[in-house]
RNA sequence: GGUCCUGUGGCCGAGUGGCUAGGCAGAGCUCUGCAAAAGCUCCUACAGCGGUUCGAAUCCGCUCGGGACCUCCA
């Protein structure tokens, strides 16, 4: 098989993946800010990484995934005043700090559920790990790279630049971005406006604030992702992950502040999801133009014509490259939507097939059962690319292009008009198993319709029964009051080929 | 202003030199008591202008359009 290839945003071409502990992948992916919902563009790296989490566990890997919780530290311009973000919310809303964060957090995890992403190996808080970001900031300040300032400490980027390549992440240019001048608070204590802050002290209106050796104040936001990092991946890790608006000044300064505490540089494969827009704009929370992910599974929005099932929501990511943006739109959201009903369709047919006793069934009714060496050659063409698809940086779009192929074969079989045995008994197994593995172990998708319930099942299939037995009386008043009443119900019936009936719930 | 990305059929989106992407929508046909589903077929495009090449959506240049980052941001 082919080997991994990342795209790697440092050094901006596709790399073969080889992790720095063999069989072990440590991987470091950006959380969220638990001061508020999450939306629509927060799906999409957790989607993303979520992949990128199963298929390496496919792979063999061991991999140990830490997505951190933001709950303290990011600033946000109010009026002059640059104030922690978490404490504003919290008094607008007039809520304990950690109680507001607590509901965003649940909030969060809720939305992950939905989305059926696993659950990270390490989910660190900023706020857990104050005293490791402390110890960092200290060090930093030690080896000269960092200086305190009215409390507050900052860090020397014209000093690291000296030295190291600052700007390669992100292809800045240092010299532009010393430059660049904007009124922030506390800029003055700056020796230079490209310094960022790694501590900040707290005025006294600040809710979160802890003690530290420059007083109280509360960590700098970048300080917070390098600490817990190293904690739990080390001074050097394989896999950084997160949304391209990340690159600069987030993932800059983390490579700064950690090649200077941890002597090398912290991350071997950084990797970038792009963004997602609405009429062409990235959706975030300085454009005023994000829908919540709330709001898109109950369908409560202005721009939404209906509710999207999360499922609908992970299928219409993974239809695009991570890397290109993707635009969001009523009408894509429902070709996604009837698009992987049709697949999942086609999924649960296969997976409730059997080769040898269809294959038997075809005998007796004197078709050939012999192989047909084309259709054998296209299928196993279209499940053996599956692998390479996504080793070339994880292409999931070309991934489900394959299995839509694959879907008319499937449901041919299913419907007689192609024998099962026109595939070699290894060719179908395969077809299922390939099929079982990405579109359930790898791609995370699920049933939309959720229809587990056993006392639906009977009585469903006691409804079938009785329409059948009108149906062969030619009793069609009976047979369509069944149907017409259940769509009524929103529980669709299919005559299928050859009498059997199946029913979805919509 | 600086840095970078991008422009594909009605819509969404793969695709880095030659070979049908795929989905959704639309049209026709088949199957069928009807319906739905399903199957088959059709619609086959690469912003514009030049250049490189036997050959370009794919490489280069210019023009026009869109976007991201430079500030919190997935």
């Amino acid at each position: 098989m082919s080997d991994l290839k990342v795209y790697n945003s440092y050094s901006r071409q596709k790399e073969v993946f080889t992790p720095l502990t063999p069989g072990h992948v440590g991987m470091y992916v950006c959380g969220p800010t638990v001061s508020g919902e999450s939306h629509l563009g927060h799906a999409r790296p957790y989607i993303t990484f979520d992949v990128v989490f199963r298929y390496l566990q496919h792979l063999g890997y061991k991999v140990r995934y830490v997505r951190n919780i933001t709950d303290a530290g990011h600033f946000e311009e109010e009026g002059r005043e640059a104030v922690d973000k978490i404490a504003t919310k919290a008094v607008l809303e007039k809520l304990e700090p950690m109680e507001l964060v607590q509901k965003y957090t649940n909030l969060f995890h809720w939305a992950m559920e939905q989305f059926n992403t696993l659950r990270p190996s390490i989910e660190p808080t900023a706020t857990g790990h104050i005293v490791e970001q402390v110890e960092m900031i200290k060090k930093l300040i030690a080896e000269g790279y960092a200086y305190e300032t009215n409390g507050s400490v900052y860090f020397d980027v014209k000093k690291y630049a000296a030295s190291y390549d600052y700007g390669k992440l992100s292809g800045r240019v240092i010299d532009d971005l010393l430059e660049t001048t904007r009124e922030l608070e506390g800029q003055d204590e700056k020796r230079d406006t490209a310094d960022f802050a790694l501590w900040k002290n707290a005025s006294p209106e600040h809710i979160m604030r802890w003690q530290s050796p420059w007083g109280v104040g509360y960590p700098g936001w970048h300080i917070e992702c390098s600490a817990m990092a190293t904690k739990y991946l080390g001074a050097q890790f394989d896999i950084h992950g997160g949304g391209m608006d990340l690159l600069f000044p987030h993932h800059e300064s983390e490579i700064a502040q950690s090649t200077i505490c941890n002597h090398s540089a912290p991350v071997r494969y950084w990797i970038h999801n792009n963004m997602i827009t609405i009429n062409g704009k990235k959706m975030g929370k300085s454009y005023n133009n994000v829908i919540k992910l709330t709001e898109l599974f109950s369908g409560n929005h202005p721009v939404l014509e209906k509710a999207y099932h999360p499922m609908t929501i992970r299928f219409f990511i993974l239809q695009t490259h991570y890397r290109s943006t993707l635009d969001f739109s009523n009408e894509a959201l429902q070709a996604a939507e009837k698009g992987l009903k049709r697949l999942w369709d086609a999924y649960e047919k296969l997976q409730a097939m059997s080769y040898t006793s269809e294959a038997g069934t075809r005998q007796l009714s004197g078709q050939k059962s012999e192989v047909d060496a084309e259709l054998e050659a296209k299928c196993s063409k279209l499940i053996t690319e599956l692998p390479e698809f996504m080793n070339d940086d994880f292409s999931t779009a070309k991934v489900l292009a394959n299995m839509f192929e694959l879907v008319p074969v499937i449901n041919s079989m299913k419907d007689n008009i192609i024998p099962v045995s026109a595939l070699s008994k290894e060719t179908f197994e395969l077809l299922q198993s390939q099929m079982r593995l990405y579109v359930e172990g790898i791609f995370g998708l699920q049933s939309v319709t959720e229809a587990d319930n056993e006392k639906l099942k009977g009585v469903m299939d006691l409804l079938i029964d009785i329409r059948k037995e009108a149906k062969s009386r030619k009793d069609f008043v009976t047979s369509d009051k069944i149907r017409n009443q259940l769509a009524g119900l929103g529980i669709l019936l299919k005559d299928e080929k050859g009498g059997g009936m199946s029913w979805a719930i919509e």
